[in-house]
DNA sequence: GCCCAGGCATTTT
DNA sequence: AAAATGCATGGG
């Protein structure tokens, strides 16, 4: 048991704004799947305090959670407007998360055509199915040589649908070095997600959320359902779509328009989307 | 029954 | 280049 702290961070934005899957809290604490290991967490609202119980070092969590972000300033780059500030004033302390590579790459497979309830029982039964037992109903996340040992008709059971064959698919490029993840983080954003994007289930959105979930490319822009009615609602008329807003065209747009950290702005536009729609 | 969900791939206009 | 459609599944 250890505290962690760090200013601008709020742990209820953080874990409830939909980039991550495998966080719940069924009471006072936040319980989660990191590394192979459950978590549990507790945030003090008046100190800020996060109360950690875990066998994972206190750097590692604090990497996680990007406390190396200078959130401060981040938003103020990305605060363009009213839209945008009214937002970051309602969820300040939202902060991205670096999770892990492999997982994000099949979690946001999977979160095609899915809503986040779904996508959430979808990895929760892949990973009681295929993961390691790591105590009282929790599992790891199966490993890419698991996965690709499947024939797309084993994962069918797990009621995951058209997105089976893909998973096992990915897995196999994974496995067969036809993907190498880590050199992503040292490739720059447009060729991470060209390579990405050869994989088949793996279009312009669900790359970007890769990027930006796992590989810390603020430059992505993912553009879902709700970040689409977002944009089109109160900036479709901007003169950068001349009349026609398209799903690829928004996420141009957004690089454009709140800069190299627009990944933030994003999250924070869909988090706000999600919970008060389209005010 | 309908429509939608952190879409993608393919076909048709 | 834009629009329509099929794809599995679950929830409102």
């Amino acid at each position: 048991m250890y505290e962690l702290f760090c200013e601008d961070f709020n742990l209820d934005y953080t874990l409830d704004c939909g980039q991550v899957f495998r966080w719940d809290k069924p009471g006072d604490w936040w319980v989660g799947v990191v590394k192979g290991s459950v978590v549990r967490l507790q945030q003090d609202k008046v100190t800020g305090k996060v109360l950690v119980d875990s066998s994972l070092p206190k750097e590692f969590l604090e990497h996680y959670f990007r406390f190396d972000d200078d959130l401060d300033d981040i938003l103020r780059r990305v605060n363009r407007d009213v839209f945008m500030d009214e937002a970051i004033s309602k969820y300040r302390g939202l902060r991205l998360i670096r999770q892990d590579p492999w997982e994000c790459l099949i979690s946001y497979m999977l979160a095609t055509a899915w809503s986040i309830p779904n996508i959430k029982r979808g990895i929760s039964l892949l990973s009681a199915r295929y993961g390691k037992k790591i105590g009282d109903g929790y599992y790891s996340f199966p490993e890419p040589e698991t996965l690709a040992g499947l024939c797309d008709g084993e994962l069918r059971d797990c009621k995951l649908g058209f997105r089976s064959g893909r998973i096992v698919k990915a897995a196999r490029h994974v496995m067969g070095g036809n993907l190498v993840l880590d050199e992503l983080f040292s490739a720059d954003y447009r060729e991470a997600r060209q390579r990405l994007m050869f994989l088949e289930g793996i279009g312009e959105k669900v790359a970007d959320c890769i990027l930006l979930f796992a590989f810390g490319k603020m430059e992505a822009f993912p553009v879902d359902t709700h970040v689409e009615k977002v944009v089109r609602y109160y900036y479709g008329s901007h003169e950068f779509f001349n009349g026609s807003v398209t799903k690829s065209k928004i996420g141009d747009w957004g690089r454009m328009y709140f800069g190299e950290y627009c990944g933030y702005a994003q999250q924070y536009f869909f988090y706000q989307k999600r919970l008060e729609g389209l005010v």
